[in-house]
DNA sequence: GCATTTTTTGACCAATTGGACAAACGTTAG
DNA sequence: CTAACGTTTGTCCAATTGGTCAAAAAATGC
């Protein structure tokens, strides 16, 4: 017996493992019923576990939703965050669209836990936004302004520019069940993705060519 | 005691009241809380009734829900239907973007309800999307490959262009504490439509140019 | 004014669901 | 082997929630 008091020592052994899997169940089962519409016992069902034994590495049912909203934010932003003024202004742009459409195609799960808590007024992570991603995103259009001064891109607003980018390529996942139906089985199936990035290149590309 | 079967009349005048009543504090439940988090008692004491009262005009829940996303679509879709091939295709589809961007600052919880349902994969309305909507979509298209034809717009794929002014206007509604987040109290007030506006009018028409 | 029909509500019910708990089970260090 | 600790689960509970029902209240037709 130490004097020191209990030191919470992760097990990083099981507990990260298990903690994990938990997550990647949560992730499945809140992306496509929402937080409210999921339920812990699916998400456990899911993990291959009990309910009891669920909560036994998560305090409740929001504690796994902020686990994973914490985390998803992080690697969601990466591809903004890659936005460079080194390169050509065009190709980092059409190279921040491509890696966004990708993740769309990639990760749609993501997006519509993304989506489905933005929706809800993002109670639980208003202050990431109007703090984190706001500076963010302030700080790239800080860039792309740079990029409209010299003369690389045509003038305009480079937030909205933003929204834009988001807007259709988060459209390929959060709407996707609409997207399909209106293709049909033809035109729906995993081509989409390309037709998209090429009318997406032409739509931004051609839209921001300096000059007439 | 007649000898015809019960006739249901429907009482025009408080019954249609109170299901007007009844539907517009559904739509503000629902669009803000999704099909599975909005409550029978919160809609009936946003609607001013109690809910066994409630659920006299209404069988259910899902009686109300589905109601309100049939009557919505109608009206969803109603600038689509309008896109002409009478005028000039870039003042046509100038317009189509205006109309739809004014509908979400106009009816945003339509916006959210519609993107609620989409997001859980439509299971109310995955038989409206494949058949309605396809087709009137499919129509569009038709006149915009004609017009692309014509050389009046440049050449690009229709439907996923549908798709870009479907996510850009839509995004303002549905996305709206994110938008608002990010452009900070001053840039974020009401103005943001008509930044918004300019900022879409340039980048659809410009990059629809056709030409160099 | 009275009978009939429509509208409203308080009380109730069964199912679902988030979570608590203690007991059982497994693992590991000495 | 055994004590100590980590892990797992069956059982239980209280709150929420969709929906029912019979009876009261209001409106309506004559």
């Amino acid at each position: 017996m130490s004097i020191e008091a209990a030191a919470p020592r992760r097990t990083t052994r099981i507990q990260q493992e298990k903690r994990e899997k938990i997550l990647e169940a949560a992730l499945e089962i809140f992306s496509a019923n929402g937080f409210r519409g999921a339920t812990i016992d699916q998400i456990a069902e899911a993990a291959g576990m009990s309910k009891p034994n669920l909560l036994y590495y998560f305090r409740g049912k929001e504690d796994m939703h902020t686990t994973l909203m914490v985390r998803l934010l992080e690697t969601w932003l990466a591809p903004l965050r890659e936005l460079d003024d080194v390169g050509d202004p065009v190709t980092e742009l059409r190279s921040y669209i491509r890696k966004k459409l990708e993740m769309s195609r990639d990760f749609p799960r993501e997006s519509r836990l993304f989506a489905n808590e933005i929706l809800q007024g993002a109670p639980r992570i208003k202050e990431l936004l109007e703090g984190e991603l706001r500076s963010l995103v302030d700080e790239k259009a800080k860039i792309i302004k740079s990029w409209m001064r010299a003369g690389k891109i045509a003038r305009t607003d480079p937030w909205h520019l933003i929204f834009a980018i988001w807007a259709t390529t988060q459209h390929y996942a959060d709407f996707d069940v609409q997207v399909r139906s209106v293709l049909g089985p033809d035109r729906g199936g995993d081509g989409r993705f390309e037709d998209a990035a090429r009318f997406l290149e032409q739509l931004f590309i051609e839209g921001l060519k300096p000059g007439k």
